[in-house]
DNA sequence: TTACACCCTGTAGTATGGTATAAGGTCAAC
DNA sequence: GTTGACCTTATACCATACTACAGGGTGTAA
């Protein structure tokens, strides 16, 4: 496969893929002798397509990298991946929280809007809001 | 007040104050002649903690601009800031929705982890689970 | 007067996850 | 044999929100 086609296959850029190369996300693959052409097999369309997936769960690169290492750790390393999901997990309940918290806050502040006489400037009420906290 | 002091009372960076200054969130001082020193009041203090505020009420600093841009327009602006209050808000209905998603996945693949045997690479049910969706 | 903290500008670096461009080589079809 | 699509590398650029550093000037206190 090459480059061209493995991007495609992966729905990714090209680039993208020398890029993940070159930060060891894919293994460097063999090379056509002569052109110098990469040449890539079905595991790295999987690898490719793990990625993908693990970015879409929220992970970082760094993060999928070190998951892909412990693939090739023996079965024991399922203890490791199952702390870093769980720690994951834990991360977005934090974000939501904070998410939730800046919900309310800005309801209040559209609140303060709704509320606002023709005489006071909304953003005033805005300024008043935001150093009352929450 | 000094640059120094200003950073100091609103708990930011010296730098950040002159970037915030050079990115228009701040308007340029008066200098003291001579020295060529920057010399703010507490209106720039009030910015300043203001962006602080929008900062963790999750706006970008561009968004902040606009906020700002507002307040030197008439009450009728509410309508406007209010507009944009709801569609903060909006966006994170979105993105607590899709987190809960990435939750639900996480879940499953501690699921998988957690039902494994001796024999089975966590790994593997991992590739499986990121694969089969969701 | 000398030390030291502070200020100035301009430029470059940080992290993240890529995308774009230049300058060149290769391959397949016509 | 030439066009055009594709490949190669290296380097630069994008956004965001800073942070650091170099090289210099200022202000104050002992």
């Amino acid at each position: 496969m090459t480059i061209g086609e493995l991007a495609k296959a992966a729905e990714v850029n090209v680039q993208t893929v020398r890029y993940y190369e070159r930060m060891e996300l894919l293994p460097a693959t063999h090379r056509w002798p002569g052109s110098g052409y990469r040449d890539f097999d079905d595991e790295a369309l999987s690898r490719l397509r793990f990625i993908r997936s693990a970015k879409d769960l929220g992970f970082t690169l760094r993060e999928i990298k070190e998951l892909m290492e412990m693939q090739f750790l023996p079965g024991e390393s399922c203890a490791e991946v199952k702390r870093l999901l769980e720690g994951k997990q834990q991360e977005l309940d934090r974000r939501m929280l904070e998410m939730r918290r800046l919900h309310r806050a800005l309801g209040k502040l559209i609140t303060a809007c709704r509320r606002r006489s023709a005489k006071t400037t909304c953003p005033a009420l805005w300024a008043i809001a935001f150093r009352a906290g929450n």
